[in-house]
DNA sequence: ACGTGCATGTAAGACGTTACATGATTGG
DNA sequence: CCAATCATGTAACGTCTTACATGCACGT
């Protein structure tokens, strides 16, 4: 089973809030779901170019009043398909590749000190995450028109949460460990 | 900082084990560090092929008595410093990328039933995950001549179960949320 | 006049999978 | 003899980042 262009689905997603330019989408990628998901102007302007090549979405050129001219998209009908089609499918799990685990697994080859730095350095990232979470948090439940989306946004923050927490509590472990003898 | 190369990272950090071939990486990678990394041949020999070109591995023909002929790539002092030199760098976090959760982030576009079944498929897939992480923390642990490498695996391996068991916590919780109104 | 943010894009190259092609040996 | 496993590789394609190029508008 080949895998479906991700990237694609990402932006038809957020066409499905309203029409956007590629900039508008970066900016909303990540302030929205930066936790999980990054996309970059180089992998957007193309795509939307395909997509609108494919009728998924249209162009349309806008010239506002003050500022720079705007290539807006909007989703089309095959488009809102495609995005639907998208969601109804389960995912395909993408083979695993975590360059901490890789470099930790040759540790023994090293100083023991380079591990160390290693998870010191694990555990001040997922610091400022988990602060990020707790934000996101107070944002999203201080929310009083709470769409219908909420519930899920939740969801994939209180995944973070829990992974978040775990990793730190691997963190302390591995410190321990790794200071032993 | 541009990422190094890492699956030439992977394969130079097997070689320091001896002399191997393509073949044998391949099978050595997926019966060690399945659970956080794979490399595929269309990898794997294009990426022999360079390190034999830049001097990082010697390649040596040999025809074993009965078995076809074989190249097996033994590790030159370059390429132990470049592994080396590879261990004491910092990791450099790769932009994430949660299809599961780029998807369930849109449940409200879908029935909700999608959401679950996406969480269903999940928890399936982590249950045989913990499992073997059970299986093979047996194995370590029973292993008499334990190396010096025993205690990253073990470090590797622990950080997956506390990940998988966050994981699975959430699904829980994910599963009774859905299930609500 | 200048920096910052808005805005769109291209090019090079690295990274990675999948499918295919090829053929030897071993065990049933 | 046939299937499975050993073994090496290539080609096509898709994915993705980084760096670069360009230029307007607005505030100071």
């Amino acid at each position: 089973m080949k895998r479906r262009n991700r990237t694609k689905a990402a932006l038809l997603g957020f066409l499905s809030w309203g029409p956007m330019s590629g900039y508008d989408l970066r900016r909303v990628i990540d302030q929205s779901i930066s936790n999980f998901w990054s996309e970059s102007y180089g992998r957007i302007y193309p795509m939307l170019a395909e997509l609108s090549k494919d009728g998924l979405v249209d162009c349309q050129k806008t010239v506002s009043d003050g500022g720079r001219p705007r290539n807006v998209y909007k989703l089309t009908k095959a488009g809102t398909a495609d995005l639907d089609d998208w969601l109804a499918q389960p995912v395909s799990t993408a083979p695993p590749r975590d360059e901490r685990l890789l470099k930790l697994f040759f540790g023994a080859r090293t100083d023991v000190h380079n591990s160390r730095r290693l998870v010191e350095a694990y555990a001040i990232e997922l610091g400022d995450r988990k602060q990020r979470y707790i934000d996101t948090r107070a944002t999203l439940e201080a929310a009083k028109d709470a769409p219908e989306d909420r519930r899920f946004w939740l969801l994939t923050l209180r995944l973070g949460e829990l992974r978040v927490d775990a990793e730190l509590q691997w963190c302390e472990e591995a410190l321990l460990e790794l200071s032993d003898p």
